[in-house]
DNA sequence: TATGAAGTTGATATTCATTATCATGATGAA
DNA sequence: TTCATCATGATAATGAATATCAACTTCATA
């Protein structure tokens, strides 16, 4: 998917939602795509400010929140208490190998384990939602 | 392990740590131990309440930390942003299933699951600490 | 069993992330 | 251009968790 497909996703959703366009929202959209992913709302949040002093830390967060319903993006609730927010191609699911020591981000995907997590709904008689794996260590470079 | 088995273990951590006994600990201990597990600190402040309406807010996240770090005690941060403190057995790692309409918790384990996730840390070179696995969907009752 | 150093407690203040409020400003269909 | 509606920034408010502190316990020692 592309920025531009993004772009377009989110210009829908607003459509659909009778929400309005807006200078801070398309901002705030253009730093999430840009990027590195993974960012915490603060990061983000001081992003945007270079090139949009005006926005405010509000605005971050509710836009953030639209991203996650039009499905741009995803919450991650971290164990150590940080929420961080990624972009998420829907295309493409995916789980973290995080680094305790210098927080690295790695994005893994394994379909066996995902087979098996079905499996697991099944043998329970659950109906799958979503599940979600993190993988903590630490990473080659910080174990020297 | 019994909860006589926790006690110790506990009695021993705050002896290596050289801190003191209190009613309080005991207490807290004791109704952590008999309830239900996966509690908030809340639901567990209102349980020791009953019995000892004197404790405070802060003895029980207080102990809630001392148990975390003798090892009876696993903190779940999760998705919705609620934080639940259950009972560990340090000898049965497990994973959860969680329903999202009634809160329900299933303790799993799936070896070859834990087998997988191990083969990734290596594929990336990470040193394995921990790992976090939450399945969420509909139960069975729920979902009629 | 009395002492006292050190740890513990409850109440409360504080912090921090996030959300709600609200007056003002921006958007866009007509 | 109008104007209903939505969005914004500043700030207040919330809620969970932690820090502070004076008063109280614990427990090794005398």
């Amino acid at each position: 998917m592309t920025n531009r497909d993004a772009i377009e996703i989110f210009h829908n959703y607003l459509a659909t939602k009778n929400l309005k366009h807006s200078e801070q929202r398309m901002s705030i959209l253009q730093d999430f795509l840009d990027s590195g992913k993974h960012l915490t709302a603060h990061e983000l949040f001081v992003l945007v400010q270079k090139k949009t002093p005006s926005v405010g830390f509000a605005t971050i967060y509710r836009t953030l929140k639209l991203l996650c319903e039009c499905g741009l993006c995803r919450e991650l609730k971290l164990d150590d208490g940080t929420t961080r927010y990624e972009y998420q191609d829907e295309t493409q699911h995916h789980d973290h190998l995080i680094c305790t020591k210098c927080g690295k981000f790695v994005e893994v995907l394994d379909p066996e384990i995902e087979r098996l997590q079905d499996k697991l709904f099944d043998a329970y008689g659950f109906l799958p939602q979503r599940h979600r794996l993190d993988l903590y260590g630490i990473c080659k470079s910080c174990n020297k």
